[in-house]
DNA sequence: TTACCTGCAAACTGTTTGCCGCTGT
DNA sequence: ACAGCGGCAAACAGTTTGCAGGTAA
């Protein structure tokens, strides 16, 4: 999707701010955080604002260009929307995060249709639990 | 599992705003919040500080007598540990949320813990989507 | 020219922490 | 008597908001 054309279908403007922003999510491999993004915009243009990031964050994704979700912290996770949706895994004890495919999700979404009527979006928050790794601490800690 | 008990075995002391928070939480038929609880007690108490609530949450969830979960906001929910697990299902539309019995993740579960090796706590979170009413409307918002 | 957008500063929410005197055991 | 605990006030992180001047279309 193109930003012009989507900024135009909403009245929205094209502005420096906002393409650094988008441009900043789309290099970013992973998941990114507000701060984040403002830290790498802010390195190349000082006088940006961390609020103008979070104001432009908030257009672009009533764009439909960038989406976001929720690991298991209290900060929100920034990142394109063009990009092949997962699920994701963290573990409680380690911190660590691994992603899981929709196929592998899919089977639940379909029984929660089915029978709550109910659309997930598991994408969206990840699954907290324990990694193998931790379940294989003996005592562990 | 018994207060007194629970707490000698960690070295923890009875006191008065302790037992008033695990009363609290038992006291409330659904998830509450930090915030709800310090405002119940407060009512007869007005000298217990908000501060000594989330200390002692956090001291009965060590004692395994309470835990939380995360719907879809950025508060902590309470409620006692020995009550059935359960999933929950909020709407991003309306707000509305709905359990669901934990034999509906469970295939889930097996299919992480088998394909992962990751042993997910699917009460933990809430799954986020659009509720059944919420589809059902034409264009909505 | 007129919405929309920005930088700045300040507010906000939910939660945590340091201090120090008090109290359960 | 002494570790744990409580009240108080302040700090904290992430985010949001009001304002007044600036800029894209």
């Amino acid at each position: 999707m193109d930003l012009v054309t989507a900024l135009h279908a909403q009245g929205k403007r094209l502005t420096l701010q906002r393409s650094l922003v988008l441009e900043a999510i789309r290099r970013s491999r992973h998941h990114t955080t507000a701060e984040e993004i403002a830290r790498r915009i802010r390195e190349q243009h000082p006088q940006i604002d961390p609020s103008t990031v979070y104001r432009n964050l908030e257009a672009l994704e009533e764009l439909g260009l960038v989406t976001h979700t929720h690991l298991n912290d209290r900060i929100t996770r920034w990142h394109r929307a063009d990009v092949e949706r997962h699920g994701h895994l963290v573990c409680r004890a380690c911190g660590s995060e691994q992603e899981v495919p929709m196929a592998s999700l899919e089977p639940l979404a379909a029984r929660l249709r089915r029978d709550q009527g109910f659309e997930p979006d598991l994408a969206h928050s990840a699954i907290v639990g324990i990694c193998r790794t931790c379940r294989s601490v003996p005592s562990g800690r």
